[in-house]
DNA sequence: GTATGGAGCATGTTA
DNA sequence: TGCTCCATAC
């Protein structure tokens, strides 16, 4: 222990040995938050101040619970079984699992994710006979996490038009359907918790009086609930240490309150403020551009990052006249890093939004370089998995409607719309849940409709699984439900059949953490039973997303996505006028400030080198569009920047690279089209894939061009020249 | 139930 | 431009 806190420096050190008070770490990027978030629970448990007991430990995502999960498993001995450890999200499950009587839950409540709260609102519309026209269901589902997140409910709720009125009444709906069934959404784990602590005096007492240590990380992106929630958990004696960084707040958009930030310091003042400004990641031109870059910003508590290490290269700038030349030039210069001995891993190409990548990766994948791209659907996501989880789900809590509804007939088993308009009928009727009425439909043993089939099957798994180990139960339900047996069959259904097989290995490793006591950071390792404990890791962890391109490959992600880590080499791209900042944050409060930050997170990414690309002119949604440069450029001192292009009129009083924008894209670029594709129609080709076929239409020209193959045993394709590898037969 | 086509739409995203 | 969603057709 002592060594861990000799390797601190003075601000690190004072942060983590402060007495019992309440502080706010203001964490610049690269000065070590985590590092002094982890030392300081280890110092307070190794120095018996607290007891592992006393300890609740608060984070955003469940990576970055794992990650101090892993550092503190290695800084101390003892076992850290006791702390709570994890997300917000994951807290107050556990929370409520352990006091869902309080809560008016049922015990096997399920926890809706994104879509299953989408659906179910749906679901709500069609009954109630809502125009979603007027009142869109998304629209419906961002006014319900907002005013819970505010921690209202719809009484609370002020409404001064029609239109939010008719919205109030529908969150009242909504949660009339959510408490029949059990479900649970994300921002309702928080606010249920919130009020069972707000209402129950001795629970209360309990809490504050068990944790008198509490941590928060990234308090920047707290919202207003949380921090509500947050009061409450803290008595007088409880010491509360914040750690944050108001320049990195980028997520005001969905109800984080920076303002958090300025309100501990009343509330939980007097405070200790301490402020962590050596950056042990960047070189010090990088950290100056930053500094420099986020000093525009006014509404600052004010911090400025220094390093010891040398200030390193220039920011290298480069003006393409297209965004199909600004890939190129990155594609080159990848190339040529990783020839130099950069790891592509340590390399990232960084955008502001998710269309850019599109360019990006095209350049990427006619190089043939690996590349990974960060954000799409994640495991836990795909339909498939969902499915399979919607029969456990029914199995676990049989008034989970939406769960009925998703799987009645699916696989198609004859039950079409107007039988289950009849079910519903019903049910609404006598005000009980599918399930019972589909059972009562359905006597045992009576053969017939197939609904009863529906309802001998569910039976059938539940009798088969009772008393089943966790994976063994995944896994009898996915065979037995005909899940398996139906993708098997579907033409391109092996990925998803992999995918099933790949949910009874979650859940066997799920299993195994819990039953080997090894802590289990999403807080569901104490459970009611392992199913449900199971089904609520699934909605809050809901995995990786899509797997890497090739191994060693380049890491492609927004500057979102990108925040919290570091690499060797990063690109900002697309640094203009309209992209970043983007059009659409200009007119928010606080917009132009939240992306200058963004733009500071992309800076602050970089450890040693560090790249700016824009371009002049970019299709986007198929209109071409002239830009100008970034303001952001401008607000980094010239003396930073190296051009590998002529600057542009508005940055410099060198000339703009002539080029004409009438011109096609290929010959600006100065690169040579494609020859002739060597092919013609009527040719016979071959396709790795595809197998023997001909040739019968052709279109486009260049890196455009497709030919339409009809193949003997697939049938009529496009396929694109560049992409298929096709040879003639 | 699946295949097709047109309309509408297009910041960021964790749990 | 390219996708997602829904309605319509078979």
């Amino acid at each position: 222990m002592p060594d861990l806190l000799e390797q601190l420096n003075p601000e690190q050190l004072a942060a983590v040995t402060l007495p019992r008070t309440s502080a706010l770490i203001l964490a610049g990027a690269g000065s070590g938050k985590t590092r002094v978030l982890t030392t300081r629970i280890a110092w307070l448990i190794s120095t018996g101040q607290a007891s592992p007991m006393g300890i609740l430990a608060v984070t955003f995502t469940n990576k970055a619970a794992r990650e101090m999960q892993v550092r503190l498993s290695a800084m101390l001995t003892v076992n850290t079984r006791g702390m709570w450890i994890g997300t917000f999200h994951g807290l107050c499950n556990r929370f409520l699992r352990a006091h869902f009587r309080d809560a008016g839950l049922p015990q096997v409540f399920q926890i809706l994710d994104t879509q299953d709260q989408l659906g179910l609102i749906k679901r709500m519309y069609k009954a109630l006979k809502v125009d979603d026209e007027r009142y869109p269901a998304r629209a419906l589902q961002y006014f319900i996490a907002g005013a819970k997140e505010q921690g209202l409910r719809p009484n609370q709720v002020e409404a001064f038009d029609e239109h939010s009125r008719r919205q109030v009444e529908l969150y009242a709906a909504y949660e009339d359907v959510c408490q029949r069934e059990g479900a649970v959404d994300f921002a309702e784990l928080l606010l249920r918790s919130y009020e069972v602590l707000a209402r129950n005096q001795g629970l209360r007492e309990h809490y504050r009086n068990r944790f008198k240590y509490i941590l928060i990380d990234e308090f920047q992106d707290t919202n207003v609930l949380q921090y509500k929630w947050l009061q409450l958990l803290a008595g007088k004696e409880t010491s509360v240490f914040a750690v944050g960084d108001d320049d990195q707040s980028i997520y005001a958009f969905r109800g984080a309150d920076v303002g958090n930030m300025q309100r501990f310091q009343q509330d939980f003042g007097p405070i200790e403020l301490i402020k962590l400004e050596q950056n042990y990641r960047s070189h010090g031109n990088i950290l100056d551009a930053a500094n420099a870059l986020i000093k525009h910003n006014l509404t600052r508590l004010g911090k400025n990052l220094w390093t010891r290490e040398h200030q390193g290269e220039p920011l290298r700038v480069y003006a393409a006249p297209t965004d199909v030349d600004e890939a190129a030039f990155i594609v080159d210069t990848v190339k040529e890093l990783v020839e130099s001995g950069v790891n592509p891993t340590q390399i990232a190409l960084l955008y502001r939004s998710n269309a850019q990548s599109r360019v990006l990766e095209h350049a990427l994948f006619n190089a043939a370089m690996p590349y990974r791209v960060y954000g799409g659907m994640r495991f836990f996501e795909r339909a498939e998995v969902k499915h399979a989880l919607a029969y456990l789900r029914l199995l676990a809590n049989p008034d989970d409607d939406g769960a009925l509804l998703r799987i009645i007939n699916f696989p198609p088993r004859g039950i079409g719309a107007r039988t289950l308009e009849g079910l519903q009928a019903q049910a609404q009727a006598g005000g009980a849940s599918l399930w019972h009425v589909a059972r009562a439909n359905a006597p045992a043993g009576k053969a017939g409709s197939s609904v009863a089939t529906f309802a001998r099957l569910i039976e059938t798994l539940r009798a088969a699984t009772t008393g089943l180990p966790l994976p063994e139960a995944v896994e009898h339900v996915i065979a037995a439900s005909g899940l398996q047996a139906h993708y098997g069959a579907e033409r391109d259904g092996q990925e998803r059949v992999d995918n099933l097989r790949e949910l009874v290995a979650a859940a066997d490793s799920f299993a195994r953490e819990a039953q080997s006591g090894a802590p289990s950071i999403d807080e569901t390792g104490a459970p009611p039973d392992a199913l449900t404990a199971f089904l609520a890791h699934a909605a809050l962890e809901a995995g990786d997303t899509q797997a890497a391109v090739g191994r060693d490959a380049l890491q492609l992600m927004t500057v979102h996505s990108a925040k919290g880590l570091e690499f060797h080499t990063v690109f900002v791209t697309g640094l203009e006028e309209g992209l970043f900042p983007h059009d659409n944050s200009l007119n928010e409060l606080d917009g132009p400030e939240e992306e200058r930050r963004l733009m500071y997170v992309a800076l602050t990414r970089a450890r040693r080198r560090l790249y700016l690309t824009f371009a002049q002119s970019r299709s986007l949604h198929g209109q071409f569009r002239y830009n100008v440069v970034s303001r952001f450029l401008d607000e980094i001192p010239p003396a930073l920047l190296h051009w590998l292009s002529a600057a542009p009129a508005n940055l410099s009083a060198e000339p703009p690279p002539a080029w004409d924008p009438d011109a096609p894209a290929k010959e600006r670029s100065g690169r040579t089209p494609p020859s002739d594709t060597g092919f013609r129609i009527g040719q016979n080709v071959v396709h790795a894939k595809f197998g023997t076929g001909v040739i019968v239409n052709a279109e486009g020209r260049g890196a455009d061009a497709r030919v339409q193959v009809n193949f003997r045993n697939e049938g009529l394709k496009w396929l694109a020249l560049e992409f298929a590898r096709l040879e003639a037969a």
